[in-house]
DNA sequence: CGCCGTATTGAGCGCTCTCAAGCTAGGTGG
DNA sequence: CCACCTAGCTTGAGAGCGCTCAATACGGCG
């Protein structure tokens, strides 16, 4: 892994700015903030961030790239965890037990930033105000991935493309972007197999509610990718 | 839901000293805690402690008895969320959205004590050491069920097993112990049937890996079951 | 251009579900 | 105390969804 000389230059370049993402940026944050990364790491596609062996000592935010966390199961198998992308912390389950639970590694080339946990303990002890973002960081996390819950595969897919798209932009949902991972990797996440999700895809084409061409989605009929993922609201 | 006319008299008989498990009790701390706890409800078995719709304002401490999260799908089948035991806490998925993402009910008579948000915030605030305990508390809930990532019907639910025995009793885990949900529930929460359930218990019994009456049940080879569960170490 | 990892597509199998029938335990009322 | 009732559990047979295995196509990168 490499150090960056010059750490940071602004929040609005920091993957730690989802702490400031709900509320007016304030500059007294922006330097609390700052002060307690430590430094920012480049990681390579498929390098590889923190292994479960490792003791915990940092949370990291990332920058821009997006990460996959796993483990490898008694028969081989990846069990893809979570997906982070920019913005998004990774190393909140590793609070309790001390060390990481699951492999981390980087999907893309990617840019993070690394927190030791004493600093953001004393950063959460200094403002009440992170204190509670920190809740809601960490709350919202309890709440993803809730589409692993679903029974069938269309479902479970479907769940995940929305998701998906609503997680690559902050600023706004996109209607059209670009996979960050490969279909073995969603099936890995889903628990179905690179094939399943193939033919998964190639079904909603044929539905036409979506289009899909290699890496390249775009949503044609959003409200009937709802309905098959269930969500009615 | 009926209100106590005495909230509560000791730390030790309270459901949120899970605060306190990892260190040592400390006087003032109950104090602290017991002033948060703004009231206990004793809850019938089936009755509703929340339901989505409700506006979050508290958090629920489990003081005694059983609970579920769930919520009901399009095709109405109940997904449960995860189940809740004594000493565990219910509501911090809720932080995020403002809302409770789903239903609890009560899996057996159960008194649980209510912890508005503002206190619960009051109390972070108010001592850094507890602020650390509720990070913990929550990664851990993050670390929580990921079981249902496994592939396989049979690891799923040795797995299942493994956690309800080490969850139901906090001090020590046992080998022996009731069921405090139905076959259904546990479907319900594993994502499968409850036929597949009571199939699945027949076979673990007849390979002299467990010894299972109704809702009684035994472990008599741990380590078989860890290795199904893919606890391998 | 040629290579290799990734994606697509097809055929057949197996695990889990569905549907259905019977069983058990616990509760209720006479 | 017993007959009955009901919810939950068990067990069986057949169906279907997603997996395995395999062949082929595609695309990025040297």
């Amino acid at each position: 892994m490499n150090n960056k000389a010059n750490p940071l230059s602004s929040c609005s370049s920091c993957g730690f700015s989802p702490f400031c993402h709900l509320e007016e940026v304030n500059p007294q944050w922006m330097h609390q903030i700052n002060s307690a990364v430590k430094r920012q790491l480049v990681l390579k596609k498929k390098q590889s961030l923190y292994v479960p062996q490792n003791t915990f000592h940092s949370l990291y935010a990332i920058h821009s790239g997006c990460l996959k966390t796993y483990e490898i199961d008694r028969d081989g198998n990846e069990l893809i965890n979570s997906f982070y992308f920019a913005g998004e912390i990774l190393g909140f389950e590793a609070i309790a037990r001390g060390n990481y639970l699951f492999s981390a590694a980087a999907l893309s080339d990617a840019l993070v930033c690394e927190i030791p946990y004493s600093h953001f303990i004393e950063l959460l002890n200094s403002n009440s105000n992170l204190q509670k973002q920190i809740l809601y960081l960490m709350s919202q996390q309890l709440t993803t991935g809730t589409y692993l819950n679903f029974v069938t595969a269309e479902q479970r897919l479907a769940a995940f493309l929305i998701d998906l798209s609503e997680r690559l932009f902050v600023s706004e949902p996109h209607l059209e972007f670009n996979f960050p991972m490969s279909r073995q990797d969603i099936g890995n996440y889903l628990r179905l197999t690179a094939e399943t999700i193939s033919r998964l895809l190639a079904q909603f084409k044929d539905s036409k509610i979506i289009t899909i061409e290699h890496k390249k989605i775009q949503f044609l009929q959003l409200d009937q990718l709802k309905t098959i993922a269930g969500i009615v609201k």
